[in-house]
DNA sequence: CGTTGTGAACAGGTTCACAGCA
DNA sequence: TGCTGTGAACCTGTTCACAACG
């Protein structure tokens, strides 16, 4: 659960706020005023229970008996994510996916502005990227101080993520999304969100020896590639 | 919860899964070849009675008052996890991203094999990326049957996900990872694990107004300015 | 002894079902 | 009438604390 005002939002519904404002710009895109909790969970993959209950801990949007007005929605949601407020941003990392990330167009439709492109390889360093210039890491305190960043995208390689995460936590950054697959050891008050492929790629491939255990159960009985039984 | 075999395994600890199984080959590197659950739980960022529980779910792998062997929990888990059979993947969608994670290394090493970039874009086709030349979607269900497709990355632009998905599931693929930021409509035994970067970004920044709510409400009562240390 | 494996207590999140209201 | 907002019931997942045991 999470403190913002007066107000306590549990942190699974924060989770969903994208899904639900995603949901919401693309009726405005269509032309769309006005929405219900269902049509809008549809949109957004969730119940619609589970949507009115989520913005219920934001306030009070609707009008019993008729809906949502899409545009209204969509700007409480966004004033309750902080995308009111500019956020810079910061690249440390800028190897393959450092640099698919950097060619990203969304982010100053989202209230994101990317300030900074940081990487360690001399090879890298002094190319250019979403109109930025790869800078050396040597300098890093330097960058992040004098652009005003707040928020990092770390995708360096996981030997150097600890301690570069490191460095940034010192300059003040307490908001980073990590690309490198491993637990970064940070103080608590530092948020990480952290993607991981492989890690992904891995969680379906139990699915799918879930899948083949059940059929091959089923169908013939021989056994698929299962868990070590107990 | 997911079965597999005659056991049950709650989704959140297969979720964490590739974490342990990460952290362990981390030791394995190291040459360690012991180690308890409260040094491997640090590791991967998770306390140690739930990684003890974790396990638990997929048998007894410990020796009390000693600890796991670290090369036989590895491929216990590995097991589990279904990557002992190889899983044949494809990229749909190769631009920034789809491109950056088609010369990502990793996969041979976690038993995935990549077989197939498939494209929209007549400009995009013909580009080879990974040894693999990109295909033209025209011919996508070709594609995924000759190659024995069971697992798809799906990173093509928001608009063309929901269709591409579509015809994806129509070729028997049950496992999805999209990078395309939309819910996809899918058949309920179809497995879609969703990665939104912009979404993840908009989470940090509801961490960051939250921090900066607090801050300003405890200082002066104003907003306050960035996140110089709490 | 020291560490695992696990029942039992707890916390957090989801779903239900309906009262409240335009 | 129909949809929102929400207390209450339910369910899933986490943490505690200790018995089991090499």
């Amino acid at each position: 659960m999470i403190e913002i005002g007066e107000v306590t939002v549990p942190a699974a519904t924060v989770s969903r706020l994208p899904y639900y404002l995603r949901a919401l710009r693309d009726l405005l895109r269509d032309g769309v005023t006005t929405t219900s909790s269902s049509a809008l969970a549809e949109r957004s993959g969730v119940g619609s229970a589970q949507l009115r209950k989520d913005l219920s801990y934001l306030g009070s949007f609707g009008t019993r008996g008729v809906g949502y007005e899409v545009e209204t929605l969509a700007s409480s949601i966004s004033t309750a994510l902080g995308l009111g407020s500019e956020h810079r941003l910061a690249i440390v990392g800028v190897g393959n996916l450092g640099n698919a990330l950097a060619n990203y167009s969304g982010y100053a439709a989202r209230g994101f502005r990317l300030v900074a492109l940081i990487d360690a390889d001399p090879d890298v360093v002094g190319r250019r990227a979403a109109g930025l210039e790869v800078e050396h890491s040597d300098r890093l305190e330097e960058i992040l101080a004098a652009r005003g960043v707040s928020m990092v995208i770390l995708a360096t390689p996981g030997a150097a993520a600890q301690a570069v995460a490191e460095r940034i936590v010192e300059c003040g950054v307490r908001e980073i999304l990590s690309f490198s697959p491993v637990a970064l050891q940070l103080p608590d008050d530092v948020v990480v969100r952290s993607v991981d492929v492989a890690g992904e790629l891995q969680i379906l491939a139990f699915h799918a020896a879930a899948r083949h255990a059940q059929e091959g159960a089923t169908v013939d009985g021989r056994t698929a590639p299962a868990a070590t039984a107990r």
